[in-house]
DNA sequence: GATTACATGTAAGTTGTTACATGATTAA
DNA sequence: TTAATCATGTAACAACTTACATGTAATC
């Protein structure tokens, strides 16, 4: 069995929010579920055609401020329940892969200083990304506030911060137990 | 610029501790680096072709126990210098995918009895993955005490915990969230 | 006698990113 | 006028999974 593309539903829940144009999904995407899913052009664009020929979405031509062609989507009755069939069924474990857990896995080749400089640079991360979840939160809150959705948006963003805050527990941790240990390097 | 291939550094990593076979190195990657990198038969005997032609590693054919053939591979001079310069240089951030948080996300289109349901098998899996760290941590400890690696593996087990730990607790709060919630669904 | 573990590999297909092409509008 | 933003799309390629093919040896 070919994997089952997630994509679709990324973009079939997007335009459950309200009608939009590939253009405007990939930047809210991009924005508001930054921490746990990231679309690219090269996916969405395809993807909505393909969406369209099954039926799932319609598009309504629109032109923008321009003369350049805006097409924006929306659901149909099939897309809506297609969305509302998988909303429902048991989420499937999606593995991540970490890059940088994968180099301090192989700490015993750097010295001490090396493994601690990867974990300032991600503290550093950390620290941009809960100043990123703060902003969103705050917009949310102020813009949306009349959306039942934001409740949900708000409890993925408590996700986001929790683990980044315990990731940066972590971080403090690590380097303490590295710089106590007897290591020579 | 193409995407850097990271199963290659994955795979010297892995031999870096010691040589291995390819059904070796799927094993016990999917074992020890289960919370944060994986690696499927079809990206990993490719791999080891390549990294071959390469001269990064090198294979010393040995029969197991059988008389089918059984390819150990070897770090060479080459391949442990690339895999130090590699491991030298600050992580690239690797994006994760949550279906389950995507799922949440779109939470408004549930009821609260089914976003609850989400939650608590998310529960569930939390509690089986934090009984499995559990267990490669007293395995570590027993059976690699001798090798300085397990430093850092240990480490990295660590952060798979406070991850769920911290998962656990946001699964707790966010259900009481919404059970106090005023939905009507 | 059947299943599981050992062991390597390939084929087919999907998924995904990056870079590019194209072009309008707006603001510095 | 230069750059940024809006806006859609394609081509090339890389990465990845799944299912399968093949075969041995040990165990239940």
């Amino acid at each position: 069995m070919p994997r089952e593309n997630k994509t679709r539903y990324a973009i079939l829940g997007a335009l459950s929010v309200k009608p939009m144009s590939g253009y405007d999904i990939i930047n809210w995407l991009s924005k508001v579920t930054k921490s746990f899913w990231s679309e690219s052009e090269g996916q969405v664009y395809p993807t909505l055609e393909r969406l369209q020929k099954l039926g799932l979405i319609k598009s309504e031509k629109a032109s923008s401020s321009g003369k350049r062609l805006r097409k924006v989507y929306a659901l149909t009755k099939q897309g809506t329940k297609e969305l509302d069939l998988w909303l429902r069924k048991p989420a499937q474990k999606t593995l991540l892969r970490s890059e940088f857990i994968l180099k301090l896995f192989y700490g015993k080749r750097l010295t001490k200083k090396e493994c601690i400089s990867h974990l300032e640079l991600r503290e550093k991360e950390i620290h941009d990304e809960l100043l990123y979840f703060k902003n969103i939160e705050d917009h949310i809150e102020s813009d949306h506030k009349k959306l039942s959705d934001s409740f949900y948006w708000l409890i993925t963003v408590n996700h986001a911060k929790a683990h980044l805050q315990s990731e940066l527990k972590w971080c403090w941790e690590t380097q303490k137990i590295i710089n106590n240990s007897k290591n020579k390097k």
